[in-house]
DNA sequence: TTCATGACCGTAG
DNA sequence: ACTACGGCCATGA
């Protein structure tokens, strides 16, 4: 059974906000949600967040990638993240990284 | 309760 | 730019 948006903990209702606030054609790591939500090391709940409640939401998961630039998803799901991020006019570099306007 | 795991992060080489 | 390593912490076995 798939919980209700009001049976999740406060923390993860905030995460959901976040990232539902990521503006179209535009990126954020799961480190910035995880701050923003007023997590300081919550970074990998965040992830399992998404993990586990995108769909069930209708969160833009796809707009949320690592710190460092690349995508944490492994095939076949990587390449529809970059397909969804491409669609929305991202750059990013051949080998699936993205920008390189600010590293880090 | 302990132990392993992971859609992570930052530093160092 | 890439790998390795230690740290982080909620979750589930």
């Amino acid at each position: 059974m798939v919980k209700t948006y009001d049976e999740l903990k406060p923390e993860t209702k905030r995460i959901i906000e976040e990232i539902r606030k990521i503006p179209y054609g535009q990126v954020s790591s799961y480190r910035d949600i995880a701050y923003r939500a007023g997590l300081i090391n919550g970074a990998r709940q965040v992830a399992r967040a998404l993990h586990g409640l995108s769909e069930a939401h209708q969160l833009p998961w796809w707009r949320v990638i690592r710190s460092d630039g690349n995508i944490a998803l492994h095939e076949p799901e990587r390449s529809e993240q970059i397909q969804r991020l491409k669609a929305e006019g991202v750059k990013l570099s051949e080998r699936g990284r993205f920008v390189p306007g600010q590293k880090r």
